[in-house]
DNA sequence: TATTAAAAAACAAACGTTTGCGTCTAAATT
DNA sequence: AATTTAGACGCAAACGTTTGTTTTTTAATA
């Protein structure tokens, strides 16, 4: 059985207040019982129990945390930076997977509650508005879901910015006829980033053509069928935008299996930067992300609105928007001239 | 504020006790006054609180997870049976990164004591024996790290014929100056898989030269650095044996930089089949892993010996090796004939 | 030495549940 | 009609903490 404040009490012939008052730091114990404390507590191999903790305290030091896919390595990256700079704080990380689907991420939510969690961090399933968080009264940090009327604070990368230096850098180039290839229709990243694809066009009053807009889902298998039904009834493509890498992997599939050869062929960006993407067998041009920062600043934000509320002083919500940074590999290549 | 069961009693003006009986189906409730509450339950949105639960029923609805590195496919694909499964189980998980660090790995252990976790699942930083482990007095299931006086269950894949498949499939190819690039020292799979393989020289009568075995970390960059040395020093080696798929890329990454051709200069297989190895470009001949039912096998198995441990009855530790299997891709080829 | 102040220790309530036990009511038995 | 019985319900303790309040001890002051 588990020691507890009340067996070092009775074995120290003492109150078990004296002893939870010793052990956390807090006055009102003579130096001399607190040693004696300290050093019997350890010996027992005492424990605190954060069940009991978190019922007197009514949170517990738990962040729950929900990203949609932990198989997609931008995630991966992002719940690293989150559970390290969680654990540093002396918290601790509840994740949760929802699979892209707002039901799940519904079910989470709710478990959140009856953990106490302290706050929550959520890339949401869909970027409709999240009523279910408003009411959750925690303090919310999210990840891509900003919408003005939100009342949390979120964290993301500059998304128009990341298309738009996609898209300049394959008109830079010389690519023309470029096909939109994007993650999943109406979510803000993809919103944000084909906003930024056109003003590129716009910039270089090159007219973009509409048709070669495709969405998906975020992974290898949406890309590739998406790559294989754009090449089917568009031909003449010269230059794909992924919206994210691991689709972008996806398109790079297709064009080795039917011997298009990237860059020469077709030229092609992707978005985040994922790990994969700089092996000499990949060689992606992509618009870099900071996912190991991204998390470790939303947890730190977080973390900072648990110590206000904590405290009692009013949660100013915040949107960090971070750089992102066109990395150029062998995906892509200058002077490609179209015939 | 939280509604309680307190609440919902006031407001029905019964006791908070009914409230309880009701609301978790047990006997001592009239159907009548059942209905009324879980009605009112509902309507005043009652979430019961965990923590008070965990407090009385003295383990909480939680399984703890150590995984050395999410950033790994393996353990990304491993982690996602686990957590599906827990799901599908009312349990929730709590998921730590040792980053193969034994004493991260304690700390969690301690804090899952804190927690007062139903039972843990676990792949220890390194493969020395896991005391620590011993006096949890919880339910636990590990990967990987299976030693015959451990008196827990393990869920791993049978690692001395994953390397002897590996080994026999060059063998049969034709290659013949095989380099093992391994993971970590003397870690379980590292040593059963390296068994393995020199089981499949000894079956063919070819000896094998020791010196070709190096050791590294379970990463790219481990492989890129590992293969650099051993190409350095023997530039006569024909194929490689890369412990795990990870590993594997850096050594593909190693031979593209050199304009090595895999399969025609040199064979490759690696481990694990981890989802960017069936990529064209990649294209890894490699030994599969079953990854998500690995997370699935040991959390059910988990869940039993939560289950009897409640009941009362004794937990029977179990070792359960699951098939590996040789996945043939483009790094290795037929009929390779030595100069 | 008596008085006061401050520090230390003990006391007790609270957090939100579960659960064993006692009491009451009403139906069933004689 | 008196007695038994079972079901429904309330009471209260317990889980292991934290924390406000009261009492006791010790040291400082007059």
């Amino acid at each position: 059985m588990n020691v507890t404040i009340k067996d070092i009490a009775r074995e120290l012939g003492i109150c078990y207040s004296s002893v939870s008052r010793a052990l956390n730091g807090k006055p009102g114990v003579s130096d001399e019982t607190r040693k004696k404390i300290s050093e019997k507590a350890k010996e027992m191999g005492y424990r605190p129990n954060e069940l009991a903790r978190g019922l007197v305290s009514r949170v517990s030091k738990t962040i729950g945390v929900i990203i949609p896919d932990i198989l997609n390595p931008l995630f991966n990256e992002i719940a690293t930076g989150i559970i390290e700079t969680a654990n540093n704080n002396k918290y601790d990380v509840f994740l949760c997977i929802s699979n892209w689907d707002r039901k799940k991420e519904a079910e989470y939510l709710q478990t959140f509650l009856e953990k106490r969690v302290g706050g929550v961090i959520i890339k949401t399933a869909d970027d409709s508005p999240a009523d279910n968080l408003d009411n959750l009264n925690l303090p919310v940090v999210g990840f891509e879901n900003s919408s003005a009327r939100d009342n949390y604070s979120f964290v993301e990368v500059d998304n128009v910015k990341g298309g738009y230096l996609a898209a300049k850098h394959l008109l830079d180039c010389g690519y023309r006829k470029i096909a939109f290839i994007g993650g999943k229709k109406n979510s803000f990243s993809h919103n944000d980033r084909y906003k930024g694809f056109l003003k590129a066009f716009e910039e270089k009053h090159i007219s973009f053509d509409r048709s070669l807009v495709f969405t998906g889902e975020f992974n290898i298998e949406s890309g590739y069928m998406l790559a294989k039904e754009m090449f089917t009834y568009h031909m003449d493509v010269d230059a794909v935008f992924a919206c994210n890498d691991v689709t972008a992997l996806g398109v790079l599939k297709y064009l080795d299996q039917n011997n298009i050869k990237p860059a020469v062929d077709v030229g092609i960006v992707g978005f985040d930067d994922i790990r994969y993407s700089d092996l000499p067998m990949v060689n992606l041009t992509t618009v870099k992300q900071p996912k190991y920062l991204i998390g470790k600043i939303m947890m730190e934000t977080l973390l900072e609105d648990i110590r206000k509320k904590e405290e009692g002083s009013d949660i100013i919500s915040r949107r960090i928007i971070l750089e992102p940074e066109l990395i150029q590999r062998g995906t892509t290549k200058k002077n490609f001239l179209k015939i």
